[in-house]
DNA sequence: GAGTGGTCTAGACCACCAC
DNA sequence: TGGTGGTCTAGACCACTCT
């Protein structure tokens, strides 16, 4: 097949050649999980020196199509996401908490799922978190961080808050928080729940989110930011999760009511 | 501020500098807007060449913190987003249709919101807008596109698929689909809707939605693809949305039941 | 015209992987 | 050991912006 730059063209090289290897991987010439050309292959096809088959290799993996490693080559990139569904999760008749939710979504797409509990701990709220909770900053709130794992590789990392009156004495404070998880243990608290709100943002991770949840180039995370309110209003859980947006679909359901 | 590269970490040179850098971007001395040093002056300081510099600016530019203006300079990124209410969006009782709802969504946010009608046609379902229809492939379908925009500058890309026997006759293949939108018309045309299922992904864009919604280095997309269901189960239309990752906050209201 | 970033070259040395 | 990608250099020419 006879690759070829246009050196007429107003496009720059390395732009035409990410065209090409682009098209080839959209066409499926170049499948899922297949080697690209070497940088030499590519050299020597193009006729342009390394430095610009490195930009088109740049510009592919800055659009999440393509990954690299040391020493092995370049290869397409492949993973199927995960459906977290999210009225499964909140909906009291078939409510299922952080974890159990977790395990049945990861299941049902077929991969291995695990839970690390990384910290349980009694701590202060900062302005962020205060402000989530509607407390004042430096009040003391349970805070549970823990991390999501998908085939041994982390796949999401979630902070939860609560503030600490409502968490005193109960099995939250615990790794293990029993039957129901949180949840359930907030509503015997004498904090019957009403509603939930759930805020998604997107953007590209930073280099501490790179490696905690080892993900690729030109992959974004997803940042939601859930409170859960009580039938008085006031918020009684704020979960801060960051997710790795190349192994989730966020899926909602809202009633036309 | 004497900044300085260590040669002897292990730390490529080009990320120390763009370590450096967003420090500086995240404690506030380089404020939102703000002017970068130029490649020049950067090299100066740090006494490196050129195409390390550079390495480190495309660095930070992959994380979105920066874009850069040829001829002009490197910036600080900063733009706010815009909220995005499901609920308002979908509960009948309070429902504004899209160009409403956003409309309303923008202005809340400080923004001057217009929308573009792009086109409104009759068509076929190919395989993926069959899928979602629960059609079969080749069956006719109404289609509208249309593109909104904040401050002239677009932002959200989206189509619609409503199965050509529901939309034939009504005021859904007009440009403007009248009062209460496009749910009002279906609602009228004896198919009053249940519920609505939303599923959100986040991934970099395309070349071309790069263009569409003008669109910097570092901004990944949400992709939204939206369904309306009808009290019989049967899926009246089908939403296939872009929008720009940085200017959203995707917002949903979930009841505990 | 001076200063900026964008593209491209040709070469060097290194770290990692597979055989 | 040979091939791979990762880093870095020093220079060139171009296109764009501002004044």
């Amino acid at each position: 097949m006879p690759r070829q730059v246009d050196p007429t063209s107003d496009r720059p090289a390395f732009k035409q050649i990410a065209d090409i290897l682009r098209q080839e991987i959209q066409s499926g010439a170049l499948a899922p999980g297949a080697r690209l050309p070497s940088e030499r292959e590519l050299i020597d096809d193009f006729g342009s020196a390394r430095g610009t088959v490195r930009q088109a290799i740049a510009l592919l993996k800055s659009e999440g199509l393509v990954v690299t490693e040391h020493g092995r080559g370049g290869f397409v990139r492949a993973r199927p996401p995960v459906r977290r569904l999210a009225s499964n999760r909140f909906a009291r008749s078939q409510r299922k908490a952080g974890r159990a939710a977790f395990l049945a979504e990861a299941e049902a797409a077929g991969a291995k799922p695990s839970v690390d509990s990384l910290h349980v701990a009694k701590g202060e709220a900062d302005e962020r978190v205060a402000g989530w909770l509607g407390v004042s900053p430096g009040d003391p709130v349970l805070i549970r961080q823990r991390r999501y794992l998908l085939d041994e590789q982390p796949v999401e990392f979630a902070t939860s808050y609560v503030p600490w009156d409502i968490a005193e004495g109960t099995q939250m404070t615990e790794e293990d928080t029993g039957p129901g998880g949180i949840y359930a243990r907030i509503e015997e608290h004498a904090h019957p729940l009403k509603r939930f709100s759930e805020d998604v943002r997107s953007r590209m991770p930073t280099p501490d989110e790179v490696k905690t949840l080892r993900l690729g180039p030109g992959v974004p995370v997803f940042v939601l930011l859930r409170q859960a309110h009580d039938t008085k209003g006031r918020v009684v859980e704020a979960c801060d999760t960051v997710m790795a947006g190349d192994r989730f679909v966020l899926s909602y359901e809202l009633p036309a009511k």
